[in-house]
DNA sequence: TAGTGGTCTAGACCACGTG
DNA sequence: ACGTGGTCTAGACCACTAT
């Protein structure tokens, strides 16, 4: 524990007053703390738990690069005394945040920010799976990579000013050999400078691993939208389809720390063989 | 709350023993509580901790009907004293089931079991969205209700023994008169005696607020699986479409207490104006 | 053996909803 | 004013992992 002035007063013989009792009150989830609460009158402030702003210094540090993708974080304890809090409330910030999979949490271990470079995350943004039951494996073609200017609702999407260019990605995922995924994905150019062919299929494994290692982003959540659709031509082409097809439209929109979002991708599925799946809770 | 056996205890002025430092273990979370460790060496029963075994004896008591769906349970205070365990335990408990939304806690009110007579339940289980954005208001027309056998693959995923047969409903929801989504559904007769045509047009709101008022079924959980197709014939005349238009198909089974399947459901939903939202987290 | 997260307890106080 | 869940703390012990 830090020999703070808190440690002072457990050396006199009070009762060891359980916290200060003072309101805590924080924009929607700045870094304030200790924050009296301000003059009844004023609603909006809004009363925001301690731990609320422990998780919300945390991901701070995270967006900040304080802790790489991979890397383990300070011991629970460590980080209560950096934020001179008691080691339950940044346990509770923890664990919020490990039901995010921001953060994973390993008995025994540490705890440790969550990277795309692992089995476990690798299906939870691709929820293809094969009628017979098993997750598929799948093997991915570049088609195209080059930068161009998006489509207006795709700029939109990813919030890009009028000025600003996108990388547009075109691939094929392959299940047994048979193509039944194609891709066509837009990311910020900004973000992404240097995102070439060559590096795309130099690399193995989920595209998501790439854009965390290359370019340090990484994807917390995605907004999927889900149509049926008479095949285009062009797509269909890849796919070996006849143009018309049904064919499983995803619009993917994913977002990164602040919900920014960095990538709009739209997948067409043939799930002649394979479904998408999706829980319902 | 129960005056039982264990009441005495707490009228010793023992002092009160934080908890008897027992390991707990327990099968796939029965209600075992206090069981000591197996001997070293058998290693299946694995380690349970106590708040699951608690929340165990939650979802059993739930199961068995003790509190019906809407209705308010006791307090942390009074399942504390009932369990012989600290509040932060049952709270620890409360929490998980909370968040499977088996149960609702209202600060201030109190926790209540989960029911599908809300508006916040509605869209929990029905994924349409209008492609401008808002909430699709939906009229739901019964086409038939039949009792039958149903299909093998169907009745495979009911776990119906041979003898047993089906309830069959047909459906179609409409979305600013248009229809929209056809839905064929099957549940066990057994567990719907006397459901017919006449209760299910008397019934306004979601399904599933009639299975769980009139029924004592509540669903709790559910699995989709999603493809594209080409519409069959008569599935497209239901919908106003041409034979073969791509629609999407929703094959949802769900279930109740202890992922007992009651429902499997077969939703055509026409994505012209609409579409299936997902959240990836 | 040391360090980490996981569980359990006890008690104080706060925020909220209802009388 | 009362009862409910929500937050925060402190401390003990357990389970797991690495050294």
């Amino acid at each position: 524990m830090s020999a703070s002035i808190h440690e002072a007063d457990s050396q006199t013989g009070l009762p060891q007053r359980p916290h200060d009792g003072l309101p805590r009150v924080a924009g929607p989830d700045s870094g304030e703390v200790f924050t009296p609460r301000a003059a009844p009158g004023d609603d909006l402030p809004t009363f925001s738990p301690l731990y609320r702003q422990i998780k919300a210094r945390l991901l701070r540090a995270l967006e900040e690069g304080e802790w790489k993708a991979g890397a383990m974080i300070p011991s629970e304890g460590g980080l209560a005394r950096r934020f001179m809090v008691s080691q339950g409330t940044v346990r509770k910030a923890i664990e919020e945040l490990a039901t995010e999979h921001v953060l994973v949490r390993h008995q025994g271990r540490g705890t440790f920010v969550a990277t795309h470079h692992e089995e476990r995350a690798q299906f939870r943004f691709l929820r293809l799976r094969k009628d017979t039951g098993g997750l598929p494996a799948t093997e991915s073609r570049i088609i195209e990579c080059r930068r161009c200017r998006p489509p207006a609702e795709v700029a939109r999407e990813l919030r890009l000013r009028a000025a600003e260019s996108a990388i547009f990605i075109r691939r094929l995922l392959s299940v047994d050999r048979a193509a039944t995924v194609l891709d066509e994905i837009w990311v910020p150019a900004g973000l992404f400078r240097g995102l070439n062919i060559e590096r795309l299929e130099a690399h193995h494994g989920p595209l998501y691993a790439l854009f965390e290692r290359n370019f340090g982003v990484t994807m917390l959540r995605a907004h999927e939208r889900l149509k049926a659709i008479a095949c285009p031509a062009e797509q269909a082409q890849w796919l070996g389809l006849a143009e018309g097809s049904a064919v499983l439209l995803v619009d993917r929109v994913s977002t990164t720390y602040n919900d920014q979002p960095v990538e709009v991708r739209k997948g067409y599925y043939l799930t002649r063989e394979h479904h998408y799946a999706n829980e319902l809770l």
